[in-house]
RNA sequence: GCGGGCGUGGUGAAAUGGUAGACACGCAAGUUUUAGGAACUUGUGCCCAAAAGGUGUGGAGGUUCGAGUCCUCUCGCCCGCACCA
């Protein structure tokens, strides 16, 4: 007794220190490797579908990932810290369930937003990188997650731009690759081109200034190739709604027309897209895009001049121009007419910048009557307007206001063969005489553009191909030998026709195109030059240094010029996933069948044998991010990945089977921003109340998708609540029963079981704390708890708290590690409900149900006479029942 | 304009169509310590002095024995895309 109260004493006084503990345990995870899954042994039920408990049991692999984060010099984010502490619950989660769970971490450390503040702090940015690596990479170790170490990834390593280059080249000789110029964003502040995903409202993604147009020569991928299938297979993904929309919205599919009209007295025809010819009839105007080529050479002498400064006039014009100048229409007449052939109406053709040159043919044929951009153009250019569908209200006067406009819907009229129908039927009827007669082809648009991969820039790894002038002048390129004419024959690559797609690739070669590529020498290093920031003229900084851009052509061997643009850096964060499961590989870059592995010069047996055992992690099992990269990350991955399946190097299309889109952290109501100075340094958090609190305190703030508002209060309340669950295990291991457990702890016990394991799966983080919160009030209370309750209490709070459970679980004198202990599963018999729904019968006729309480002590014959004594049921039969039937799955039925 | 989502206490938020507000923050009272903080107990949607009771999920209808939840309309807010033919 007396040497009980001294153990007693002692142990109370041990206080929860958040820093040994985290430190001790993260030193031994990492000694022991506890998170370094078996790449090569883990059991291969091949990425099935199977959620079983068997084969959730059978160590099955699991790859866990989360975006990996660009760094800053300001170090992690906080809301780094709630992504990552979100998807290592989850991963933490699915180890317990036996899985064999992959979750590796690296670094997105190329790009502008580095390179600005290398330049912002007057560093190298591959000095910049070295320092911020070191720091993030001791933050990550700090917040405890789970990841595998020996597989980090720095985009910026030789080791792994190698294969972003490799990708390159791969997509070169398959056609995808392509260079031509055209208009492009240009940002004057970044100095640099953006795509168009990167443009928004007119301003630069990264720094707001007005982005321009620029003429420029460029690389592109081809991703509109993919266009249809990126979009059929959104259907099959297990993803955020939110993002599988905005990708639908993105790559914006239109089925429509192309009809083709005679330019009167010119040898020339013109072609526009429309959705809508069922209201052809009505139409009246042509416009083309200023940058048509038609625009000049259609034009009358009497026009040229006009037409020739409103063109000039609005290239000039920047995006927000166009936006600022409101829905005000402006245009120039070309004097040229083209002919309707359904009513031989002589349509006036002008010149636009409300038509837009990237989209469908870049012209279209305008309907006053039943479009409100034509209704608005005709309007302030005194052009005819031909009313052509009924209003809804059944109107049929000539259209004078925008609200007589019908887009929509209604009936048509004036239209020779289509009067009477409805404008659905009639759009299929006209496409249809259309196409008969010659006028034009059924068409599909999208909204989706090539993909602008060049960057004129420095920090980036530099696109590995070769310019040799003596080739192209003799018509030469790697498409000329041997190998280049095998890949004509490829018929898979998503290509709508692969040898005219990739036959022009080859035409398009001229003297200033690049028709070869280093393979063999790769990776094409991005040198240590001085002088690094970016010119501004079109041209990368590494355009300065012959040292660099000067090389044999490996065609001819004769003197070439590289390539010294360098990729953008979508293209590095559009891989990496594959690299984690080869960073140990040498000579191959991810793991794939044995046929591609064995093709790699240098490969060892060994290698490939590794490449071909790490398909089983392959794709991806769980996906988290944040929403903001619905579409560019998202989008570029996904063609990646297609490109390379086409390929053969991977067997799936889609990288990504599960991607959750998690919420923002934002403080006092903002986003966390520097000149807002309402940045969280996550140190800080982590220092005076430890890892386990931030982490638990983060994911308890509101629903996972929806983020939060950080405030210094609910951490204090998260600690002290961790704090007294510490306190509480101290003490009541002097307490612990362990014989038979209360029926009342049973059901408690269950119920967080089964609560908790909900929740996780559904990631629903913020309730499975709560419901721990509950069961730790319950547990507190109790005179005596068993042991049973304590270790499944910290089974259950481990995901949360990493550090604090492992200490808890071992002073309870369990095995290490919690983290490979095996979930707890609860027993349906303890989770008997408070209410049961019971059915209420008259003369063997349902008349409805009614609520009764009971508790898990009540057997069936006492529901049943509490069911009969229930007030409700006698209020709402007017009576008192006299029979009640007990129905199993937990529903009473009962007649009067 | 198109697409998506949301609306519940002082706050963050819970609620397979079944006792609305779990859990936490905050606040209040008390206990203890006392310099302060911390810890512990109790209370806390609103109305009423309290109890009893009433009322309550932006608003109006509807379906249902029963609606925060499903349907229709309406108001308000947020996000994404946008002169896309």
């Amino acid at each position: 007794m007396a040497s009980e109260k001294n153990i007693k004493s002692k142990t109370k006084n041990v206080k929860y220190d958040p820093k040994s503990i985290e430190l001790k345990w993260q030193s031994k995870w990492q000694q022991e490797a506890i998170y370094q899954p078996q790449l090569d042994s883990a059991n291969s039920i091949l990425a099935s579908k199977d959620v079983s408990t068997e084969a959730k049991k059978s160590g099955k692999p699991y790859y866990n990932l989360m975006m990996f984060p660009y760094p800053s010099a300001e170090g992690l984010h906080v809301g780094s810290i709630y992504t990552f502490g979100g998807i290592d619950v989850y991963g933490r989660f699915q180890r317990m369930l036996g899985h064999e769970v992959f979750e590796p971490i690296g670094l997105d450390g190329y790009g502008i937003h580095s390179e600005n503040h290398a330049i912002k702090t007057n560093t190298h940015p591959i000095d910049h990188a070295k320092r911020t690596e070191e720091n993030f990479y001791r933050q990550l170790h700090a917040i405890g997650n789970s990841f595998a170490w020996d597989n980090k990834v720095e985009t910026y390593n030789p080791d792994y731009y190698r294969w972003t280059q490799w990708i390159f080249v791969q997509l070169f000789k398959s056609g995808l690759a392509y260079r031509k110029s055209s208009a492009v964003n240009f940002c004057p502040s970044c100095m640099t081109v953006l795509s168009d995903e990167q443009v928004i409202d007119g301003q630069c993604e990264r720094c707001n200034s007005v982005v321009e147009k620029k003429e420029l020569e460029q690389w592109f991928f081809k991703i509109t190739n993919y266009a249809e299938r990126l979009l059929q297979n959104i259907e099959t993904l297990d993803w955020t709604d939110k993002v599988r929309i905005a990708q639908r919205n993105w790559i914006g599919k239109k089925e429509g027309i192309n009809i083709t009209y005679p330019v009167e007295g010119m040898d020339e025809t013109v072609t526009v897209f429309t959705t809508r010819p069922d209201t052809n009839y009505g139409a009246t105007f042509i416009a083309l895009a200023p940058e048509h080529k038609l625009a000049l050479k259609i034009t009358s002498k009497e026009q040229r001049e006009v037409v020739k400064a409103y063109i000039e006039k609005s290239l000039h014009k920047s995006e927000i121009d166009r936006v600022a100048e409101g829905k005000e229409k402006t245009g120039a007449f070309t004097g040229a007419y083209a002919v309707n052939p359904l009513t031989g109406y002589k349509m006036p053709i002008w010149i636009s910048d409300f038509v837009l040159g990237g989209f469908g043919t870049g012209a279209l044929v305008g309907v006053p009557a039943h479009d409100k951009r034509d209704f608005q153009f005709a309007q302030k250019f005194g052009l005819d307007i031909i009313r052509v569908v009924k209003g809804t209200d059944g109107d049929q006067s000539a259209v004078t206001t925008i609200e007589q406009v019908q887009e929509e819907a209604g009936e048509m009229i004036n239209s020779g063969f289509l009067n009477g129908m409805n404008i659905h039927d009639a759009t299929h009827k006209m496409m249809n005489y259309i196409e008969d007669h010659k006028y034009g082809r059924r068409e599909v648009s999208y909204h989706l553009r090539d993909w602008l991969i060049s960057r004129q820039r420095y920090w980036g790894p530099p696109i590995p191909m070769i310019y040799c002038e003596d080739c192209a002048t003799n018509g030469k390129s790697w498409f000329t030998t041997a190998e280049g004419h095998e890949r004509l024959k490829i018929k898979d690559l998503g290509l709508k026709n692969p040898e005219k797609d990739l036959k022009s690739s080859i035409l398009n070669l001229k003297s200033d195109m690049a028709g070869w590529y280093p393979e063999e020498n790769l990776p094409v290093k991005l040198p240590y030059v001085k002088d690094f920031k970016p010119m501004g003229t079109g041209k990368s900084p590494l355009a300065n240094y012959p040292e660099f851009y000067e090389t044999n052509c490996p065609g001819c061997g004769k003197p070439a010029r590289r390539e010294t643009d360098v990729s953008d850096t979508f293209l590095d964060s559009a891989w990496y996933f594959l690299r984690y499961l080869a960073t140990d590989l040498e000579h191959i870059p991810f793991p794939m069948p044995e046929e591609r592995a064995k093709e790699f010069a240098g490969a060892t047996k060994e290698e490939i044998d590794q490449a071909i055992k790490r398909q089983s992690f392959l794709p991806v099992t769980m996906y988290i991010g944040g929403a903001e990269h619905s579409v560019l990350h998202l989008l570029y991955a996904r063609f990646v990945t297609m490109a390379l399946h086409d390929m053969g190097y991977v067997p799936f299309e889609e990288p990504f089977s599960r991607f959750y889109a998690h919420g923002l952290i934002i403080k006092d109501g903002a986003k966390m921003s520097k000149s807002k100075g309402n940045i969280i340094n996550p140190d800080d958090y982590i220092g005076k109340y430890g890892a386990d609190t931030l982490r638990t305190y983060l994911l308890f703030l509101g629903p996972f998708n929806q983020g939060g508002d950080f405030r210094d209060t609910g951490v204090e309340g998260m600690n002290r609540f961790i704090k007294r669950v510490w306190t509480f295990f101290q003490n009541s291991q002097f307490s612990i029963l362990n014989s038979q457990l209360s029926s009342e702890s049973l059901k408690m016990m269950h119920e967080a079981i089964k609560g908790v394991t909900e929740d996780l799966e559904g990631l629903r983080f913020n309730t499975a704390i709560a419901k721990l919160m509950t069961w730790y009030n319950f547990l507190s209370k109790q005179e005596r708890v068993s042991r049973e309750e304590l270790e499944t209490y910290l089974q259950l709070f481990a995901p949360f708290a990493p550090h604090m459970t492992e200490e808890l679980w071992e002073s309870l004198g369990n095995p290490f590690s919690i983290h490979k202990s095996t979930w707890p599963s609860f027993d349906e018999k303890h989770l008997v409900k408070d209410t049961l729904t019971i059915a209420v019968q008259v003369n063997g006729k349902l008349r409805g149900t009614l609520a009764v309480a009971a508790s898990d002590k009540d057997n069936r014959a006492m529901i049943e006479e509490k069911a009969r004594a229930h007030t409700d049921v006698a209020k709402f039969l007017q009576t008192e029942p006299k029979k009640v039937i007990y129905v199993p799955g937990k529903i009473l039925n009962f007649v009067v």
